[in-house]
DNA sequence: TCAGCATATGAATACGTATTCATTTATAGC
DNA sequence: GCTATAAATGAATACGTATTCATATGCTGA
């Protein structure tokens, strides 16, 4: 039985091979002057003692934790656990480990934050939460690039990458209009959260400048949830003659409990009877019961290039601030929304010469 | 400007507070001894200096990370997100920070656990990843204590927490049976799996016992995933008068994918048709596409448990090996089976006196 | 008032590595 | 063969905290 918890050191390693322990961290770091004679013998000291470097005390000296926080809400919505799973992969290829949190969604992660801040991260993500500037502040003071990712936080100085929700409400607003829709609504998430609003705006904007009037176009809240919509659909539409042509659900959970709950309560049939557009384009929406046309965040980008924000590798580089980037979404046309409608007689103006 | 990356030590506290470094380390020391009043003039020079402890260098002496490593295959499985979700909340009440790795689903995670190993976690949970004795091994040698989630490796000495797979296979043959079921296939996961064979066992003993040929159920491939199902389904059933009377997947997501194959490409009727079983019992099931016949998984007291067993609050405690702890699921019964047959004609022997 | 004890406090040190600096050894240029 | 340069090596130290040990202080009971 061997003594537990005894953990071998370098030195341990050092006096086997016969070296200093300066040659076995050599040993150990790529790129260092050493002769190969000399390192292959200390690895295999290494090897018959199961010595691994501690990174603990590695990051003490180097104040590099190579470790990216990664602050999430709201992981009931698919879309945040495919994004989750891009960054894993994405750190995990550069050789980077993650420290995961969850907050309560759309809470402040000001705790969460405080307790990434004694880990000396070499980067901060955060998804799905708020966030107080005098957090942001207390990071960058300390060199800790942030980033906010589909996020908008007034007033912060925060680097933010985000789709283009604005442009993909309008983009869903014009492809209701082509279909031939007349009357509308729309299902919001979070009525504070600038995500959310963004899409509804942009969809609004589009659909005021077809004269449609504002008032006449409902909003309900679904608050991101599965959920929270099916009961506010099942809630606001009592009776099929009640339902609009369209309705714009500002993400997909939320566009798959509409077209669930209408089917189940009215029978609806879709996209006859009404039609849906969702917004991120999950996994799940391009499945048999849905079919869902909807806006796609290009996640994989969206995650690059927050990753590409944190410049995780040149550890001097002063922190980029300020960034504001918004990559457009693109429409993904499947069964939930008709076709355009091949007579062309319903554009009233700026007809597409 | 004030000068980037000035790490403000716990010295530079104790200057500004006039104190001791000890006293300041004291002061963030709950129990260690120090008087009030000098505990109140710490923090306040911590809070004007932005103070914060760098749990870095804290573990260094403490050998304690409060870092729990969680290695995950297969995220596109919902249940595993849960899981997930639930290791977090759980974890991060204790205060305790979750160090996420992914590897390709049931690939060997050595490679993980050797840079887990760096980083000196208190503990390790891996699930849905295959796993060397060699690790398991090192990590005993090293006390760290690491559980197997769902999963089970044969000859290895890791304590497993996981669902009865072999009941809930069993009750789901049972519940088919009930209803009047007379042949059946079952769409295994990774047919190297423990738990997906085991659930398979637990259905075919079953099955067996009632006379049923053991050639007569046919396994269909599905490989655990929604696509892979999909496609093996309709692979497997080009014709609807090709279907047994029951078909059980050995997971939720499968079942889903099967209920749409079937549902689409040869516009089957669940229960009518065919009837479907499935196990894990994830929050999509529920819903009204599917409303899926399933067992469900005690997510939360198989994370309570898995976490109980790392031990992480008596850090002196030997490392927990070799349990086997079978936690078992409930029959959650929605619309994708019949009920059980009122007639009572069907049942021939061991029929509930 | 004093022994006896619990509490407070600071100096010093350990934790395990990376890295600087000085020294030695190999390599190249002529 | 000799110098100029590059590579290899080890000793020593820094990183930021927790903790041990010894000392000082306050408090109890007689």
């Amino acid at each position: 039985m061997k003594p537990p918890r005894s953990h071998v050191t370098s030195f341990d390693v050092a006096a086997l091979a016969g070296v200093s322990q300066s040659a076995v961290s050599r040993a150990f770091t790529p790129g260092a002057s050493l002769s190969d004679e000399k390192r292959a013998r200390i690895l295999d000291a290494a090897r018959t003692l199961h010595y691994v470097p501690n990174s603990i005390a590695r990051s003490l000296t180097t104040k590099q934790s190579n470790m990216v926080a990664l602050i999430l809400g709201n992981i009931e919505n698919p879309f945040y656990v495919r994004a989750l799973s891009a960054f894993i992969v994405k750190l995990q290829a550069s050789n980077r480990h993650i420290l995961t949190f969850t907050v309560d969604a759309d809470t402040s992660c000001d705790d969460a934050i405080m307790r990434v801040l004694r880990y000396q991260v070499d980067g901060v993500i955060v998804t799905a939460a708020q966030l107080s500037t005098r957090m942001t502040a207390l990071c960058h003071d300390r060199g800790i690039p942030i980033v906010l990712f589909n996020r908008f936080i007034p007033g912060s100085d925060a680097s933010v990458i985000r789709c283009d929700n604005f442009a993909g409400g309008r983009v869903m607003a014009e492809t209701f209009l082509k279909a031939g829709a007349k009357s509308f609504a729309v299902v919001r998430g979070d009525p504070m959260g600038a995500t959310s609003q963004d899409r509804e705006r942009g969809f609004i904007e589009r659909l005021l400048e077809e004269g449609v009037k504002r008032k006449d176009i409902p909003a309900i809240d679904g608050h991101s949830l599965y959920d929270g919509a099916f009961e506010a659909i099942v809630r606001t539409y009592p009776r099929r003659a009640m339902l609009p042509d369209a309705i714009f659900c500002v993400n997909d959970i939320m566009a798959m409990a509409a077209m669930d709950a209408l089917r189940e309560t009215l029978s609806v049939s879709i996209p006859d009877d009404v039609m849906i557009g969702g917004f991120d384009d999950i996994p799940e929406a391009r499945r048999w019961p849905y079919r869902l046309t909807t806006v796609r965040q290009p996640v994989e980008q969206m995650v690059d290039e927050s990753v590409a924000l944190l410049q995780l590798d040149d550890g001097e580089a002063p922190v980029i601030r300020g960034v504001d980037r918004r990559i457009p979404g693109a429409l993904i046309e499947r069964g939930t929304i008709r076709p355009a409608a091949s007579g062309a007689r319903k554009r009233r103006k700026r007809a597409k010469s």
